[in-house]
DNA sequence: GGCCTGTATTTATCATGAGGAATGTAGCCG
DNA sequence: CGGCTACATTCCTCATGATAAATACAGGCC
């Protein structure tokens, strides 16, 4: 009973994988940053002792991943490219479309993120970055008188976090906010599409923003992270009102 | 649908991402859930009219999104596969990669969410889910000997926190909080790595985990709550007081 | 001289076909 | 019946060549 047999636990790595693995390895043990270039695919087939077919695979591979990209021509070649904040969202976006999320699992999240992230910001932004936030608000002046309408002002409001969460210092964060925010531009959708009652909503959501961005520009945490609570609370109710849902499907990436 | 026209904003897509597009489109028309199978490669290169060795990497560009699984042999092929919570953490551990996160940015989040997640799980855990939490904390009985015991204990407190998160009924709440284990296990490094005063705060630690698993228990969600926010202020000043970092690597995919 | 344009060069991209490796199935043999 | 073997199926890897895209550069035109 001697036990050569491949260990189950390990599926087995197909070439194209350990090849990837293996630029990643090159490519941390050098530290490269954003736009080092990668050896070219002649380069790579006699490194790695494999075929043409092998190395592209590898490269796919890496920059489905967004870690390198691609260019031909002169000078062309792979390189090392920064996983942009785009393609994560919708790499994770690909994890949840299994995951069937529903809107109120949103925003029991967004309650708590988004208060912290006003209350973080409060005092630290630039006079230009509260000019393009109070720019944002004004995008949807008058309650909506469609329902397409409303959607939109609903996407830019959505827009509106996106940009705060775009201001934080904190990675994290600003990718959680930003995340969400795109969940639900994207993969909502709206069964109840117009509720006359909702102008009320609207109307306190608008102002909620406009006081947000007063108390930013003021430094008041407490007072931004309270504001932004009850706006998502606000939002919440909207978007239960509308029966809205989180629709599932694949992100283009 | 195609569309010919050279457009500048976008870089031009390859054929093989054009494939994976395709194939992507064609599941969610489908509504294909995981362990349906695809078209195997023969019938994708007649489908698509395009070669072997472009279907290839499409398949390769969907597999490291976790999209597909392929198998060899009688009956194999390529079949849909639900994108695992590993991978899921995997790719966006390669965007933080490159957004250099500091250990208080961490915290910053885990302060918010940590709290919420202890609520929310306030008397909704079966007697069994209770024990499993139980059995974590007295995996460190004993204040640390030495760095590597401590540096294993906070792993194993890190697990703690980990298997709560699986335990939410909120996708959202679980992908966060378990990614930010994640993140503190496989990417922290410690300067200082033993100082005797962290006996008093690793004391508090597990009299934190003890006091919190009763409170999930009673169904006391308030007072869960309240213990978690303060345990993770005691964690974020133990790792500050190592001088702990966040490390740049790629993860392993 | 400055600018356009065609052309050469570099590089990745796409295609084809042959053989290898993994794996499930049916049939054979004890 | 139980285990072994041969085979069929499917992806995997390799090798090679043609094609297309992007750039650099030289030459001609104003």
């Amino acid at each position: 009973m001697s036990d050569p047999a491949p260990s189950p636990a390990r599926p087995r790595r197909s070439r194209p994988v350990q090849v990837a693995d293996q630029i990643k390895d090159w490519v941390v043990e050098r530290d490269l940053k954003q736009g080092a270039k990668l050896p070219n695919e002649a380069e790579m087939i006699a490194l790695f002792r494999v075929s043409k077919g092998t190395v592209r695979e590898a490269m796919r591979i890496l920059e489905a991943q967004g870690l390198i990209v691609t260019r031909t021509g002169p000078g062309g070649g792979s390189f090392v490219g920064e996983v942009s904040l785009e393609r994560a969202k919708s790499l994770l976006a690909n994890y949840f479309y299994f995951q069937d999320l529903s809107v109120s699992d949103v925003y029991q999240m967004r309650k708590v993120v988004e208060p912290e992230l006003a209350a973080s910001l409060a005092g630290k932004l630039s006079p230009a970055q509260i000019k393009e936030l109070r720019l944002l608000v004004q995008e949807y002046p008058a309650p909506a008188q469609s329902p397409e309408e409303e959607r939109d002002q609903h996407i830019a409001s959505l827009r509106f976090h996106a940009k705060l969460a775009e201001y934080s210092a904190n990675p994290l964060l600003t990718f959680m906010v930003s995340f969400m925010a795109r969940i639900l531009t994207d993969l909502t959708v709206y069964r109840r599409l117009y509720e006359p009652h909702n102008v009320e909503l609207w109307a306190r959501g608008r102002r909620h923003q406009l006081d947000l961005v007063d108390a930013l520009e003021a430094g008041e945490a407490e007072r931004a992270s309270a504001i932004m609570r009850s706006h998502m609370e606000g939002a919440e109710r909207l978007m239960q009102a509308q029966e809205a849902r989180v629709m599932r499907r694949f992100m283009a990436v």
